[in-house]
RNA sequence: GCCGAGUUAGUUAAACGGUAUAACGGCGCACUCGUAAUGCGCAGUUCGGAGUUCGAUUCUCCGACUCGGCACCA
């Protein structure tokens, strides 16, 4: 007699239930219906999964977390299905559930392209159509691996092989298809309502270059077409917002093949808003005892082989430069120039923490397939600084970096973003400098700040910089992908290799420690995340232009040009466009255009001294006088509206 | 770098292997206009190279770049 306690928090018995979907049928047929999964004690599981007396039940439908993740993971399986019936003899890896849909490796016998995708979904339609049950048999590995053996699947019992002893090996089959897998799963393949296939795209085996390249396909399931439909159409608007679309609208940047891949070119209007970003930041830290300076983007080789970052970083620094005397790299990183600024004095405990900064531009051979307009490029300037502390000050310094983030963050009105702690992966001894010593104490000390500071955060094992563990400020992109905009790094490597000192108020030498730090980070991805964050609407501090002027025709062309004299001189990025084009052309170019104000001067307001003024977005103007409109305009730059 | 798909005017797009187009933008002319597109006119080496063909924007190959992923990463 299983007595089963419901998300409610009733405990209800349950005389003839055996599996949850018993359970789900007693409460109601509507929800039997419904049902796709169970949470049985907070784990998801099929619903012909067994239920016990005491168990904690939830049944899942399509608007639960678990009832879309068991949809789409049997929409992967019917996916997996289709492409067999089509292409025998294609090989599987492996077909995950992922943020709202789903993707299966697959190695088949001829190529897989976009073209094919309609075809498969008409397949996968089709499966759905048969409503095939989908049963979970639970087997021995050798059977696993006889399986697999006979399909000749080497992905398969590749995965098998890594199923560790005493874990169940679970088969899922629903009418000719099997799959290893370990559920769960909707009970039949007709409960998969809404289906898409987005894309196909190569993907290396276990996520491993060295190895094989499988065919991914994307696709993703919804509980409905609607749900579908919609989904679709957000993912249109978020292209809408991609910043290689409105940054080519908007005019802030471009690039040219003769100039080079990677090396983007800032237009006056882009320049512009990286120039009040600039101002901002550096007035900004040196409010704050940063101390700004400026150091080559070339530096001899040496100094990069002394830093460590040519033997662990050259895959991505540019070659060499054999001259005269010296060889040349072009920097990928500030940091042993600003090693060097330490080293330029001899420094007392009495300097420290000592803040060297510098809009410091550098160059990174990136891969090729990675360059993704402004979020990826090959020339980059970070707003950069290396601080140099005692190991007494470490959390306080940190604790004030992170302060100045969450600062600078309020300022540009950015609220969703969160904190990964990258620490490294100890398996890797090619990527990270080998000290285990120094690397517990720097992951501890940062681990510790953190939770001094309440602050929540992810840690993700092997995101470290080769040198050390670092504490990076994550956001996403338009396209959803998440992103690094800001980073704390914890450094005790580089005072070693650069040796660098201060006396102690024991007149002894000590070893300082380098906090690596970048609040905006690169101009380039801060720009481009800026203009995803507002779609190119920049807030009135930040746009180029703060207000386009215009007469209602021609006879009020010099009144409108005093009045654009006059915002400029009270610091309003302002312009007059008296262009031959009728006032209502103008106007919806300056809407095109995202300018924050647009003025309009006619005979009234040529008469009063005032302007017409209308919001971007708005349709009603507002008339005051041109001197209000000036102080307007201060105040949204002061309150960084 | 790897897998796949693309590349036509400043931009966005169209053109069975048979005269290269349209819209927007730009420029010129007319209109002198009151809150999201006034009318008319003007301007083009189909990414580069090679090949197939009587003829290539279209087909094939090579290269460059862009896009979607993977790997890498601020």
């Amino acid at each position: 007699m299983p007595k089963i306690e419901l998300p409610d928090g009733q405990v209800r018995d349950f005389p003839e239930a055996e599996t949850a979907y018993d359970v789900a049928r007693a409460i109601s047929p509507s929800l039997a219906k419904k049902a796709l999964a169970a949470e049985v004690n907070g784990k998801i599981v099929d619903l012909a999964r067994p239920v016990k007396d005491g168990d904690r039940v939830k049944i899942a439908t399509a608007d639960d977390e678990a009832g879309l993740y068991a949809m789409r993971h049997t929409a992967a399986h019917i996916l997996a299905q289709a492409i067999l019936r089509l292409y025998p003899g294609t090989k599987l890896g492996v077909g995950p559930v992922i943020e709202d849909g789903f993707y299966y490796d697959v190695d088949p016998p001829e190529p897989i392209t976009a073209d094919d995708l309609a075809r498969i979904e008409a397949e996968m339609k089709k499966i759905i159509a048969e409503d095939l049950p989908l049963v979970r048999r639970e087997v021995t590995r050798d059977e696993a691996r006889r399986h697999y053996a006979a399909l000749g699947d080497p992905y398969k019992l590749e995965l098998i092989d890594a199923i560790p002893d005493g874990d169940p090996i679970t088969f899922y089959t629903q009418g000719e298809f099997t799959d290893l897998c370990r559920g769960p799963h909707v009970p039949s393949t007709g409960k998969v309502k809404a289906v898409k296939l987005l894309s196909v795209a190569g993907a290396y085996w276990r996520g491993d270059s060295r190895r094989p390249m499988l065919t991914r396909i994307y696709g993703t399931a919804w509980p409905s077409e609607q749900a579908l439909k919609d989904y679709l159409q957000a993912l249109e608007e978020a292209k809408a917002r991609d910043h290689r679309k409105v940054g080519k609208e908007l005019k802030f940047f471009t690039f040219a093949k003769e100039v080079g891949q990677g090396l983007p070119l800032w237009l006056p209007g882009g320049a512009k808003v990286r120039r009040i970003i600039e101002r901002y930041i550096v007035d900004l830290e040196e409010s704050l005892g940063y101390e700004h300076v400026y150091t080559p983007v070339l530096a001899n080789l040496e100094l990069y082989q002394i830093s460590g970052h040519y033997a662990h970083y050259h895959e991505n620094m540019y070659p060499p430069m054999a001259l005269d005397h010296e060889t040349l790299v072009l920097r990928p990183m500030n940091c042993p120039h600003h090693m060097m600024i330490y080293k330029s004095e001899p420094r007392s405990y009495r300097d420290l923490p000592l803040k060297i900064a510098e809009l410091g531009t550098m160059f990174r051979y990136e891969a090729s397939g990675a360059l993704t307009g402004l979020h990826r490029v090959r020339g980059m300037t970070l707003n950069d600084a290396h601080i140099f502390v005692t190991p007494e000050q470490i959390e306080a310094v940190f604790t004030e970096v992170v302060e100045l983030i969450r600062r600078v963050y309020r300022d540009f009105g950015i609220d969703d973003y969160w904190f990964r702690l990258s620490l490294r992966d100890p398996e890797d001894t090619e990527k990270y400098v080998q000290n285990d010593e120094i690397w517990n104490k720097a992951e501890g000390m940062l681990r510790n700040a953190l939770r001094a500071l309440g602050l929540d955060f992810v840690e993700a094992k092997g995101e470290a910089a080769f040198y050390g563990p670092k504490l990076d400020v994550q956001v996403k992109t338009a396209l959803g992908k998440d992103e690094t905009l800001s980073t704390v790094q914890l450094d005790f490597v580089l005072p070693e290799r650069f040796d660098l000192t201060y006396v102690g108020e024991d007149g002894e030498h000590h070893r300082p420690v380098v906090i690596h730090r970048g609040v905006v980070g690169t101009m380039e991805r801060f720009v481009a995340f800026l203009l995803e964050k507002t779609k190119g609407a920049l807030p009135v501090w930040l746009s180029p232009e703060q207000a386009v002027v215009l007469p209602v025709s021609d006879r009020f062309r010099d009144a409108a040009a005093r009045v654009v004299r006059v915002l400029k001189a009270g610091g309003v990025r302002a312009r007059l466009d008296a262009r031959n084009e009728s006032l209502n052309y103008r106007i919806r170019d300056a809407q095109v255009k995202k300018i924050p104000y647009t003025l309009v001067v006619g005979e009234r307001e040529a008469e009063s001294g005032t302007v017409a003024v209308r919001r971007r977005g708005e349709t009603k103007a507002e008339a005051m006088p041109v001197e209000a409109f000036v102080e307007r305009i201060r105040e949204d730059v002061a309150a960084r509206r």
